[in-house]
DNA sequence: CGCTTGACCTGGAGCGGCTCCAGGTCGGTA
DNA sequence: TACCGACCTGGAGCCGCTCCAGGTCAAGCG
């Protein structure tokens, strides 16, 4: 697979996996005769790995650290399983702020509805 | 209320704030005698909106337009208040991306525990 | 009354994370 | 065989801060 097809499936841009790929965040990409990267199906598990992960507001550096405890085999399992179990509480906080942001989004609506009723009396 | 203070009530950093006083974002800012910004409960108000706005992915292009839409007056709020929707939308799409990334977490972490059992055995 | 301290000021550099562009190479189709 | 489009690289540009140097000023203390 090419790097557009693996940016469609991912979800990342073809720019940002040639950047994670300078940045050392892909494990290893193989390259066709012609020097063009070609992407196996569990390269492309791996992109939309990052995918989620950026999407969701972890750093470069923390993925780059995930990214060499997967090269480093399985004895890194347990340290890969508390990046995932850290990232989850993280996503426990920004689902909160979102709903704190409703909250205030929505009282702010209320208040403009208020108003605009306050006009036309 | 001084820069300090206002950002600690805010949420916002010093700098930040002093950023979004450059480009626009806060729609008037008092000097005392000696040079230094000082904040109204209503300035205060203002920054903790922008607040959320920004920690829920608010770009701060629209934040700039939103404060010159408040800066012309009451003319103005069925256009503020289209951007809280617009804005509440992005939210709920947001949450969504979060609520994903969590499934895939779970997998992942169920996947490391299948495979140290798998070591065990 | 003067001195120090610390909060503030400004302008500008640096940084994370892309995104875009110029200029070049290559392979597949008409 | 000549072209077209997808790829390549290196580097500049952009957003949204964050940090720093170098300076001003007011308030509290000796």
């Amino acid at each position: 697979m090419r790097v557009s097809e693996a940016a469609e499936v991912s979800g990342l841009s073809v720019d940002t996996i040639r950047f994670y790929e300078k940045e050392g965040l892909l494990p290893s990409v193989a390259r066709d005769q012609a020097g063009r990267r070609t992407f196996s199906a569990q390269d492309v598990e791996w992109l939309t790995l990052l995918y989620w992960l950026r999407e969701t507001g972890m750093p470069l550096e923390q993925m780059r650290h995930f990214t060499e405890l997967a090269k480093a085999g399985d004895a890194t399992i347990p340290e890969r399983k508390s990046i995932f179990i850290r990232h989850t509480k993280e996503l426990q906080r920004r689902k909160a702020a979102i709903e704190r942001c409703e909250v205030v989004l929505a009282a702010k609506i209320a208040f403009y509805d208020r108003k605009r009723k306050g006009w036309k009396l």
